[in-house]
Formats: C-alpha cells, sequence, structure tokens
RNA sequence: GUCACCGUAGCUCAACUGGAUAGAGCAUCGCACUACGGAUGCGAAGGUUUGGGGUUCGACUCCCUACGGUGACACCA
C-alpha cells in the first residue's frame, strides 16, 4: 500500500527544488490530517517552507499545489486556506488502497518477532487481599501493552511477581489461626483469596484496639504500634516462617494456594493470562547476594552499623539503603533480584516494562539506576509503565479506607447490567442458558475493560460506582453492537446473494460514507504504531470508537443488501467486512472479544 | 519543606506531540425511522483550555509564575 505521504514525497522534493532551488529531505515536511471543514484528505503546512520560498505562505502554497497537480497523477485538486495546503486525492487512489487493506489478513500488524523481546510485569498483587478496581486498571493494561507489543512485531513474556513474603502475610496467617477455627474455602463456600482477605481484616480489626489501649497508658503511636501483642506475634512468626519453622511454612503454602485458587479464577475471568511468575520468596536472597557483591565490587557501601547503601546523589537522586543492619532484605532489594533474574532466564530480554501505579516513579528511577550500576546495559531501556488512580466520587480507593470495589463483585454487577439491556432487547430468544451468560460477560467485560482503557494511562480518572458504566455512546458495547451487526449484515447478503466475492469489480464511483470508512481503516497503522511506541492502549479504544462512529453513519445514510447496483452492493459488503475485522482485531488488542450475536 | 504528575463543556474523556473555527460521549432540548440489527443516526445548546505573564507567523501543547488536586521523598511494601 502507497502511503498518502509517499505518494507525494518525489514530486514534492522536485517541486521545492525547481521552484525554490533548495533541497529538501521528505521527511522534513510537515503533514497533517485535513480538517474536516476543508476539501482535502491529507494537509502540508506551509508555513516551514516561507523561510525558503521568500514568499508569503498564500503563493508558496499555491505554487507548491499547482505543481504537485501537474505532476502527480492521483492528485486531483488543491486549495490554500492560511497557511495550509490542501491536497485532494483521486478516487482511484482510495480505492487500490482499500484493497491493498482488504487483501492483507493483519492490517497494520508487524511480523511476529520482528522486533527484539520485551518482558512485561502486571497486576503484581500481594497474597493477603483480594483483587480490586486499582488491580483492575493494572491488569488490562499490563495484558493491553503486551498484545500491543505484540502485534508490533516484538516477543512479549508477560510475568507477575508475586508478594508472598513478609508481615502483611504473616497478619493473615496468625488471625486465621487464633479465630480461623480450622476454616477453609471448601468449609466456608468463600473464595480462597476472599478467605485470606477476610482474615487480613480481622487482624487489623482486633489489632488496632490493643494500639489504642497501649496510646491511653500513654505509649507514642510509633512505639504502640511495634508493642502491640498481635503485631509482635506476627512478627515472631516472620522469624519463625525465614528460619523455615515446618509448621509455619506449611501453614503459609496453605493459604497461599487459597489465595492463588482465587487469583486463577478471576484471572479467567478477566481472559488475561502469564508466561511465567516470580515470587518474591525465590527472589530476595538473590537480591540479598547480588547486594552484597556489589558491595565488594565497591558499588555500594557499608554504614558502622552494618546497613548497605548506594548512593545516587551523581545522578540527582538520594541515598538509599539496601539492606538492613540485621541483613534482612527490603523491598528493593527484592527487586534488583527479581530483575537480574528475569535477566538470567530470558537473555535475550531488551528491556523490561513495569506496570505499576504512579506512586512508586521514585521508586523505580532508583531500581533502573541500580541496575545500570550493576551492569546491566538493558537498564537504560527499562521503563516504568507508570498509571494514575482510579479515583471514586467520595474519595480515593485505598483498601485500609474500605471504600474497595472488588475485582469479583464489579464483574458480576456488569455482567449483570449486560443480562439485562440484553434481555430488553430481545435478540436472543435461541440462545440456550449457558451461551447467554457467557455472552453477558463478554459484553460487562467490554464495557469494563473498554472504560479503563480509553483514558490515557498517566491521568488519574474517575469510577462512579452510582452511574456505574455506560453501555450507550463511547463504549466497548457500542463497538461490539457495531461489530456483530457487520456480521449480520453479512449473513443476510449470503443468504440472498451467495458469498461475498473478494475481488468484485468496483463501482464508477463511491460516496463520501465509503471514503470516510476507507480514510478510517487507512489510519489503522498509525494508532496502532502510535499506541505502542507510547505505550498507550487508549490510542487503540478512541480508534475503534472512531471506526465504528464513522460506520454507524455510512450504514444509517446507505442500503447494502437493498442495494440494486451490483457494483455498489458488493463493495459496500466488503466495506462492511473489512470494518468488522479491523474491529475486531484491534479491539482483541484491548483484551474484548467481539460476540457473533448480542 | 523539596521534587514529580495532573487541571480542557454541568459530568466523563479526546485533540496526530507547536498548527486552521479545541472535538466526542453522558445529561438537556429537538428531529429522522416499516430499522439490511435502534445498544442507531442527524441537529441545537454547552469553552476566556484554572488565573496571570512570556517565547513566535501560530500555544491546550514549550518557559516563568500564582492557585487548586494528587503523589513521592523510610533500615514500610
Amino acid at each position: 500500500m502507497k502511503t498518502k505521504e509517499s505518494l507525494l514525497a518525489q514530486a514534492l522534493v522536485e517541486a521545492v527544488e525547481k521552484l525554490y532551488q533548495h533541497t529538501m529531505n521528505i521527511n522534513d515536511f510537515q503533514f497533517q490530517e485535513t480538517r474536516k471543514e476543508f476539501a482535502g484528505d491529507i494537509t502540508l503546512v506551509v508555513f516551514p517552507l516561507i523561510k525558503i520560498s521568500k514568499t508569503g505562505p498564500e503563493p508558496t502554497g499555491q505554487a507548491i499545489g499547482q505543481y504537485l497537480k501537474d505532476h502527480v497523477a492521483d492528485i486531483t485538486d488543491f486549495n490554500v486556506v492560511k497557511g495550509f495546503l490542501n491536497i485532494s486525492l483521486s478516487q482511484s487512489y482510495w480505492l487500490q488502497t482499500f484493497d491493498a487493506i482488504a487483501q492483507a489478513s493483519q492490517f497494520g500488524f508487524a511480523s511476529a518477532g520482528s522486533k527484539p523481546r520485551v518482558m512485561v510485569e502486571y497486576s503484581s498483587p500481594n497474597t493477603n487481599k483480594p483483587l480490586h478496581l486499582g488491580h483492575m486498571r493494572n491488569i488490562f493494561l499490563g495484558y493491553s501493552v503486551s498484545e500491543i507489543l505484540k502485534a508490533n512485531g516484538h516477543s512479549v513474556t508477560k510475568v507477575q511477581i508475586i508478594n508472598d513474603r513478609g508481615i502483611h502475610i504473616c497478619k493473615s496467617m496468625l488471625a486465621w489461626k487464633k479465630f480461623g477455627q480450622g476454616e477453609t474455602p471448601e468449609t466456608s463456600g468463600l473464595k480462597g483469596d476472599k478467605l485470606v482477605g477476610k482474615y487480613y481484616v480481622e487482624f487489623e480489626k482486633n489489632y488496632r484496639p490493643q494500639v489504642k489501649a497501649l496510646m491511653e497508658q500513654g505509649m507514642e503511636e510509633e512505639v504502640a504500634k511495634k508493642e502491640a501483642p498481635l503485631m509482635k506475634e506476627a512478627q515472631e512468626m516472620l522469624v519463625k516462617w525465614e528460619q523455615k519453622d515446618p509448621e509455619t511454612v506449611h501453614l503459609w503454602e496453605t493459604m497461599n494456594q487459597w489465595v492463588y485458587s482465587g487469583f486463577n479464577s478471576t484471572y479467567t475471568a478477566m481472559n488475561v493470562d502469564f508466561d511465567k511468575l516470580y515470587y518474591e520468596s525465590d527472589t530476595y536472597l538473590l537480591g540479598k547476594s547480588e547486594v552484597e557483591k556489589g558491595l565488594q565490587q565497591g558499588i555500594f557501601y557499608q554504614k558502622e552499623d552494618g546497613s548497605i547503601w548506594v548512593n545516587l546523589e551523581d545522578e540527582g537522586l538520594d541515598q538509599k539503603a539496601l539492606l538492613r543492619k540485621d541483613g534482612t532484605a527490603m523491598y528493593i532489594t527484592q527487586d534488583i533480584g527479581t530483575a537480574i533474574l528475569r535477566f538470567n532466564d530470558y537473555p535475550d530480554t531488551a528491556y523490561q516494562i513495569y506496570t505499576v501505579g504512579n506512586e512508586q516513579e521514585y521508586h523505580f528511577k532508583v531500581l533502573f539506576k541500580i541496575l545500570k550500576k550493576l551492569g546491566f546495559a538493558q537498564a537504560d531501556q527499562c521503563f516504568h509503565l507508570s498509571y494514575g488512580m482510579v479515583e471514586l466520587p467520595e474519595g480515593k480507593m485505598k483498601s485500609r479506607e474500605g471504600t474497595v470495589v472488588d475485582a469479583d463483585d464489579l464483574m458480576a454487577e456488569m455482567k449483570a447490567i449486560a443480562r439485562e439491556t440484553a434481555e430488553e432487547t430481545g435478540k436472543l430468544e435461541n440462545m440456550d442458558d449457558a451461551a447467554k451468560d457467557a455472552l453477558h460477560h463478554t459484553i460487562g467485560m467490554a464495557a469494563l475493560k473498554f472504560f479503563l482503557l480509553r483514558v490515557d494511562p498517566i491521568k488519574n480518572m474517575l469510577f462512579d460506582p452510582k452511574s456505574s458504566i455506560d453501555f450507550n455512546g463511547q463504549t466497548g458495547p457500542f463497538i461490539q453492537y457495531t461489530y456483530v451487526r457487520t456480521l449480520a449484515i453479512q449473513r443476510k447478503f449470503t443468504e440472498q446473494f451467495g458469498q461475498p466475492e473478494a475481488n468484485a469489480a468496483h463501482p464508477a464511483s463511491v460516496g463520501n460514507d465509503e471514503l470516510q470508512i476507507i480514510q478510517a481503516l487507512y489510519n489503522w497503522p498509525a494508532a496502532l504504531q502510535k499506541a505502542a511506541s507510547t505505550y498507550d492502549p487508549s490510542q487503540i479504544a478512541n480508534y475503534c470508537y472512531d471506526l465504528a462512529r464513522v460506520y454507524n453513519a455510512f450504514y444509517q445514510h446507505n442500503s447494502i443488501i437493498r442495494e440494486e447496483d451490483t457494483a455498489v452492493r458488493n463493495f459496500r459488503m466488503q466495506l462492511t467486512m473489512i470494518t468488522g475485522r479491523t474491529l475486531q482485531q484491534a479491539m482483541a488488542l484491548l483484551g474484548i472479544e467481539m460476540p457473533e450475536r448480542m
């Protein structure tokens, strides 16, 4: 396929040479989309050229426009408005472009493995709490970015690090031991992660009054938090765990299994997956030894009390502790170990992308500098895919404030709304219950994923549970509906006229609505590339919405099956099919499935 | 206190990275319609892009400044 720019390139360079005796590279010209209110398919911004032409923007535009029109067959017309040269391209150019798009089975996708391997980390939950709305943004983002990078030719390894170690786990374990009376997911009917989460809350419920009581006796809050009997017990448990006390380790393993099976069912419902899981309990020791190695090499230094530090003041950062004076690992220690382990596991990895909330920007800045100091060249390219919070109207989402939106609950709610809406329309009467149920889930997830992904990741976003998520307008189901309609039309077309021919002759001329669709399809590769280079799925989401909207406008004003002219009818059918295909392939990059009916 | 990010219609979000008259959806009002799938389409109304300076042919975008909202600055994770 010839891009609009490449169509003009040669003649444009020539034009400037002949008219102004100046040699320019095609990349030096500035193009943009022509605004709707003007005639044209592509616009050259002429302001930058007036220095060369030594005349005003108008005459420059006129002169270049005329030259182009005279020398490029596919340019039918041009106009100059202020400093903008609007160029109109022939219908035959657009028809050829459409043919090229239609023939590519995965238009816009780069061939697999043509770019280096990238590792994408996402989700990475703690094992003491169920997944909530904040995780959902993380998970959908990470999954989508992985798919987008694959579509752009990268090999991708999807991973997560599971924070299965530390005092927070011990809190759940302790509370379960004290108050659980042997409760299990089987006996309680609770999902494993919910059960463990319940005992985490239980711990806090009993722990807080203890702290309060100590403070009332005149103890400082800091001290009271450490001295409360429950906390001391939890600390003892952590020590026992580190000493590999069999009973403690066994309980830890049992409760972790509960959590993992709970998480897995949530991941299945979300339709996301991982290529490899990393566990903090496996990586923190490696982190420790790497830090010690770094100390020997003089990259880090040790204070008198025995703690190990790195000095990043040269880099404009601070000093940072890497290992406590008692020799135990910290959060960053573990991350160092994990990163190194991953580079060892997948030596062809060019860099890692960490999908983690923006509150950890400093942490990752530090981490990448440390990796660099340790001699990992990949550190330069490592990227913190930082995203903003999902805020609730009443205030931020923080588990301690008790305003979490649980992931499983929310998915169930979305599904219920999808069911209601579907039943109102009543189009699914001859579908069996299992298929309906799966469909409602697909639609509910589309609404949810699209809602979370259509916003620029770096921005904080708002989720209002009361108004919930819309199914009309700029939404996932709107796009699904458009897709489903393209299939319905195709079915009916086939009934009446047989399979649509892929290479049917084009009509003599096509209307503006049709051109709009071709142009929207043409824009897909650019949207995909931008999404990949900026790690931003919202580019894909907004593209899908645009394409669906343009198609719907066309559909509303033009007949397809009832069109009598065979060539026109076939062509419109082709447009319909390629639109559907593109929507389906694009939405897949957001992790959104397209149903056959809805 | 220092630093980072954000601030666009009543609300939720866009704006091709410096380009034309800042665009969509929701909500409001009004149309279209035997509709090939109406979870639709068309239109109206809604904006001093938080305020104030600057840079230049041209600023939502870059710089400075004030204000507002987040967040980070632990031998927490």
